[in-house]
Order: structure tokens, then C-alpha cells, then sequence
DNA sequence: CCAAAGGTTCAACTGTAGGTTGAAGGTTTC
DNA sequence: GAAACCTTCAACCTACAGTTGAACCTTTGG
């Protein structure tokens, strides 16, 4: 039988922090299982926003046990799933959303829902009826929406069409709506993420309405990986509330 | 009443034999789908031996509704599953067992092995330094998250621990530190999750409350699937105003 | 203390993927 | 017979994912 091979990490003892390590270590260690790692690339991979080490107070950079693991699974999306790394990047990000979620199962969006969220790609609109079959929703539930400002419907040569956020959007509604959350408490939900909007865009609102369209560009990458982090955090913070309010 | 819509394509009757048809209907019909697809595009694919419609005797081309059909597969898995056309390529050319099977020796990962290594890091609770080392954060961070209630960890023995929950809410709060997001900041947040918590509690709190752990357990799971949409709607509710913000 | 080994940034460069454009010309359809 | 549509081919373009080199700094071990 061949040795079952003697991975640096130990399995149960996973809470050892262990040394960091530099970079060189480091790539020097993912060499066996990434031929195609180097000591440029991992730089690189930190200039994207991928990976974010502590430094010395040298310079040099450290990389703990869990920033080598994130690596680990950069490499291994990049090489096996062939995801760019602005896909990857946002992934990371969004950690609970796609991946910790254990939603694995109930969405049935995960190929498609891993596309670019602010670059709206599918720019079908529907109309009412279609929204209602679509979604399931009844249309007196789409209605509230509305009228609490939880969906913004363009209005279109005197006609209502909805896209895909506002779809998704009912969709989830619809959800709560079975449980007995209504559209009127969703309203919570809209002040506070509009109030988060406005905190975000003050802070990018400069690079976004720059005139040069590099910076542009970049400033709304950002704010998209930004989003997918604020959105985890709450999420975090959410479940933490609940866990107390159930007396965990 | 509208009229519900006529697509383009018969739902199931008639004209079995459809048409040929030349590379701009094929366009035309594709472009609602995918607003990427160009005259030049399509024969790009054909150049990379993906497509090989027939051609009339003059030498245009000429696509059936099978060779449509590819077409939109191969467009789809460029969309929605990033893969490269030498990917696709190679998966369309294996009949599809690649597709169906997900076998690949190598990539046997989708949804399992995700999990895996996020998960894994134990439910350990670790101290100051130790999460300093696997997050990275500074420690002046940390202290600012808790003196602003972001992060609440337990007292244990005079000591302070940390469980995975407080580590990742370091990690993300972190992360929108490097882009000038403070800690102050995030007290939007924390209240807003508050106030979300206090409204999901109102409705699950009785038999959250059961004297029964059965039930109880019950409730919190359906607590935490509820929160999972809760956050859901969050998320698509900020992308929206961020969407408008960047717009334009 | 000093040299060697290893690290840092930054700008410029490379290679490949995935197309687009334009010119010059042929085919179909009304 | 002309308008609309199609053909090829070569040149060009942009983005992504890095690499390379120069100039300089940090760590470590004898």
C-alpha cells in the first residue's frame, strides 16, 4: 500500500496557527500540487486582490495557514474549474453566499448565478403576468412590492416591465411572504440597504464618476467585490443575532 | 388584457423540417439570448472548429436547428460556466459524457470539495493572537470591532475566545479596512441586523422559546434558511442601488 | 559586521484568447 | 439589375494572466 501522503496540514490539530511563512516557502510548498505556481504569480495574484498577507515591518510578506489555503483554492478554481480571477475573486469574497451558504442544494442558480452581478447581462424584461408566472408569486404581493419601493419597475412605453433583479427579488419576497413576513416588513430592508449604498458610494463615488473610463472601470470592479463582502457581513452579523435570540 | 407574447418558436406544433437558416437569422434569433453574439463571432467559433453548418452550393452557410442548438450550448457555457473554448470544444466533441457525467479524473470537486475546505477550520475557539495570525487583521482592528459591537466574542476564564463566526466577521471587516471601510462604519450594520433579527424573532420567537429541544432545534434551522433568504433579498436590494449609482 | 540569500516595487514586456474591422468580391432575392 | 446578404483573408485590437529586469531593501548565518 502506497504511504498515504503527509500533507503539512495536520487534520485534527487545525487550530495550530503555526509559523507563516514567506513567499518563496510558500511556493515552494504548492509546487508539488501546482506546477504552474511562482513567486510572481502569487505577487500577482495579491496585486487582483486575491490573496492580502501581513508584512513584516520590513516589507516582506507572511503568509499565515490560512491565507496559503485561500491560495490553495485560487489555484485549484483557476486550473480545474477554469474561473477567471475576477470570477474567483468575487467567489472569495462572497464567501457564505455560493459557497459556505449550504444553499448548495436549494439554489438551483449556481452555474448561472456566478455571473458578474453590477454587468447586467440578461436584459430580458417581463411584464406582469409573466412575472407572476415565473415566480409564483400573486400579483396583489407584487403589487405591495411596489408600492413599498421593494421593487422598481421601469416603466416602458406605458407598460410595466421587470427584470431579472426585480424577478429575483419577488422571488425571495415570495418566499418570506410564506412564512409570514410581509412586503410592509421588507421596508426595513430597503432603508438599510439604502442607507449602505449611500456609505459605499461616498467612498468610491469619486473613482466612479471619474472621466477616465480606466479608472471607472476599476472603481466598479471594486465596488462589486466590495458588495459581496458587505452582503457576507451582514449575513454574519444576522446569523450571530438569531443564534442569541434563540439562546444558543 | 395583453397579448401574451408569440416567441419565435412554436412551442410544439409544426413545420418539423424547419428551414435552414443563414448566419444572420441564426444571429438575429440568438442575440435576445445572448447580447454578445455577432455575425463575426459565429464564424469565429466555426474557425475554431466548434460549429460546421453546410453551405450552399454558392458557399454561404447554411445552419440547421440542430446546429442552432450547439451553438447556444456552446454560447451558454461561455456565459454561464466561463469555460474557454478549448474546453467547450473538447466537451461537445467527448458526446457529452463530460457534460453529464462531470467525471474528468481531476475535477471531481463541484460542489463537495467547496465545502470541504471552507468548512473544515474547526469550531475551535481561538485567542487574540491566534486569530490575528489567520485573519491577518491588525489588532487595533479587532479592538475597534469590539468596542463597537461588530464582533462579540466569549470570555472564557478570564480569557477571550473567538469562534469561527467572530473570524470570519474579522475577515470581512478586514477586507473593507484595506479600502478605507472603518470599523465605525459598520455600525450601520450591526443595526440594521439588529433591527432584522428583533423582526425574524417577533415571528419564529414562540417556538424558538419551546421548552421542547426538539422543536426547538427545528425552529432555528428554519431560522437560519430564513435568514439565508433574508440576506439574499439584502443583497439584491444593495446591488440595486449600487447599479443605480454607478449607472449613470 | 558583512555577505549571500531572499525579498520589495515598478514599469515594460510577452503570449494567448477571443474576437473585430475592412477590403475586395461573390450570391440571392425581388 | 440593384439591394441585401454573404464569402475569405489578413490585419488589427483588447483583456487577461502573467514574466522580466533594474534598482534597491531585509533577514539570516557564520
Amino acid at each position: 500500500m502506497p504511504v498515504s501522503e503527509q500533507p503539512t496540514r495536520t487534520p485534527e490539530s487545525a487550530s495550530r496557527p503555526r509559523k507563516a511563512l514567506t513567499i518563496g516557502a510558500v511556493c515552494k510548498i504548492l509546487q508539488s500540487e501546482f506546477d504552474d505556481v511562482s513567486i510572481s504569480k502569487i505577487r500577482y495574484l495579491e496585486d487582483q486582490k486575491l490573496l492580502s498577507p501581513r508584512r513584516t515591518s520590513g516589507g516582506y510578506r507572511l503568509y499565515s495557514q490560512s491565507d496559503v489555503e485561500r491560495l490553495r483554492t485560487i489555484l485549484r478554481l483557476q486550473r480545474d474549474e477554469f474561473l477567471p480571477l475576477r470570477v474567483i475573486r468575487q467567489e472569495l469574497a462572497g464567501g457564505g453566499e455560493l459557497i459556505l451558504g449550504g444553499d448548495t442544494e436549494r439554489k438551483p442558480t449556481n452555474g448561472a448565478a456566478r455571473r458578474a452581478i453590477l454587468v447586467d447581462t440578461s436584459r430580458a424584461h417581463l411584464s406582469l403576468e409573466e412575472v407572476v408566472e415565473e415566480t409564483g408569486a400573486r400579483e396583489e404581493l407584487i403589487g405591495e412590492l411596489e408600492n413599498f419601493g421593494i421593487v422598481e419597475p421601469e416603466k416602458r412605453e406605458g407598460k410595466t416591465v421587470y427584470d431579472e433583479t426585480d424577478r429575483e427579488i419577488v422571488r425571495a419576497a415570495n418566499e418570506l411572504s410564506r412564512v409570514g413576513v410581509g412586503a410592509r416588513n421588507l421596508r426595513v430592508f430597503r432603508s438599510s440597504a439604502d442607507r449602505e449604498a449611500n456609505l459605499l458610494e461616498a467612498l468610491l463615488g469619486p473613482s466612479l464618476r471619474s472621466r477616465n473610463p480606466e479608472r471607472r472601470k476599476e472603481a466598479l470592479q471594486s465596488l462589486e467585490s466590495l458588495a459581496a463582502t458587505v452582503s457576507h457581513l451582514k449575513h454574519l452579523l444576522l446569523v450571530r443575532d438569531l443564534r442569541r435570540l434563540a439562546g444558543d
